[in-house]
DNA sequence: TATCCAAGGTAAGTT
DNA sequence: AACTTACCTTGGATA
């Protein structure tokens, strides 16, 4: 096993592990004790998270595939981020800086992203709330086969499907001496029947998880094909995964992808949009997209977002 | 104890 | 193209 620490004094601006990874943008990292995020933590609590990584290209070819082989990684935050000692440890089976770098975005400079926005009184009081919560880079494959689960269903039982499809179809991973499991691959689930999914209760969306799952496995797409093409063309392109429309293809475009000007249009930020940005409301997806992007100043917009989206959605119960 | 309801939407069928 | 409707499942609210 290697070891290692991050002095959050190295990176650009501040950071809040616990908000990062349970702020509903990524379902792929287990809490180590209570996986399910059944407990309400404190903020910044200095629980372990943990995700096993497989091979997969970094999207707009920063660098080679991170990792060789399936990989456990783990971390913990340790102090808040404005404390002088503040810092990240983690545990993996290889040396795991970079990768962690790139999952959970560690080269943003956060305060130039957030200065970069309106200054808007829902965003201030969003930005305060959970200052030093970053976006992530989950891998390609397994952020579209977690958000097509996504589809109206609660943010904590989106958990359980990711945990049960790894637990079900993907390989096991051996690490300090507990058994993991990665995420499936596109050939792992297309071999999967529409039943057996449904059994892990995934309801209607089995038969898009499979049929998106052989699309890849064919070789006909695959979703990190969409990283060369202009915002919304890439958008139209992850529309052909089965399960995918604009709201998920947003989804895999900000929080895989890197296209930070995607706004998912979501049911709470359509909430915010009613309440307190209703010239945005246009109607069709594309039209709102647009007005409410521009709102949130364009380049950096699906930062703005993804604050606004955990801001309400804790405070509104 | 039994119903009802909504949850990070999408696909398929009508105008 | 814009507008309905059905869709799995389940924890929590309501009766």
């Amino acid at each position: 096993m290697e070891t290692g620490v991050v002095p959050l004094s190295e990176i650009d601006g501040p950071f809040d592990l616990q908000a990062t990874v349970e702020s509903g943008q990524t379902y792929l990292w287990d809490r180590a004790d209570d996986g399910m995020y059944e407990q309400q933590v404190a903020h910044g609590g200095d629980h372990w998270y943990e995700t096993v990584v497989r091979p997969f290209a970094p999207p707009r070819g920063d660098g080679d595939t991170l990792v060789s082989e399936p990989t456990v990684v783990r971390v913990r935050q340790v102090g808040e981020s404005d404390d002088p000692d503040a810092r990240l440890e983690w545990e993996s089976t290889v040396d795991a800086e970079q990768l962690l770098t790139h999952l959970l975005r560690l080269d943003d400079d956060l305060d130039a992203i957030l200065s970069a926005t309106p200054d808007l009184p829902l965003l201030e009081e969003a930005y305060e709330t959970y200052h030093g919560m970053r976006l992530v880079r989950d891998p390609p494959f397994p952020c579209l086969i977690s958000f097509i689960c996504s589809a109206q269903m609660r943010v904590a039982r989106i958990h359980g499907m990711q945990r049960r499809l790894a637990e079900s179809f993907g390989d096991p991973v051996t690490f300090d001496g507990e058994t993991y499991y990665a995420f499936p691959t596109p050939e792992q689930l297309a071999a999967a029947t529409e039943s057996e999914l449904r059994d892990l209760s995934l309801g209607y969306r089995a038969p898009y998880v499979q049929r998106t799952a052989e699309l890849v496995a064919d070789g006909e797409a695959h979703p990190a094909a969409a990283t060369d093409r202009a915002y919304e063309a890439a958008r139209e392109y992850l529309t052909q995964f089965v399960g995918v429309g604009e709201k998920v293809a947003d989804c895999v475009l900000l929080f895989s992808l890197g296209f930070l000007q995607a706004v998912p249009l979501d049911t709470w930020i359509r909430t915010a949009i009613g309440d307190y940005y209703p010239n945005c409301e246009r109607g069709g997806y594309t039209e709102t997209s647009r007005a409410i992007r521009e709102q949130f100043g364009g380049e950096f917009a699906g930062y703005a977002q993804t604050y606004v989206f955990y801001y309400l959605r804790t405070t509104e119960q």
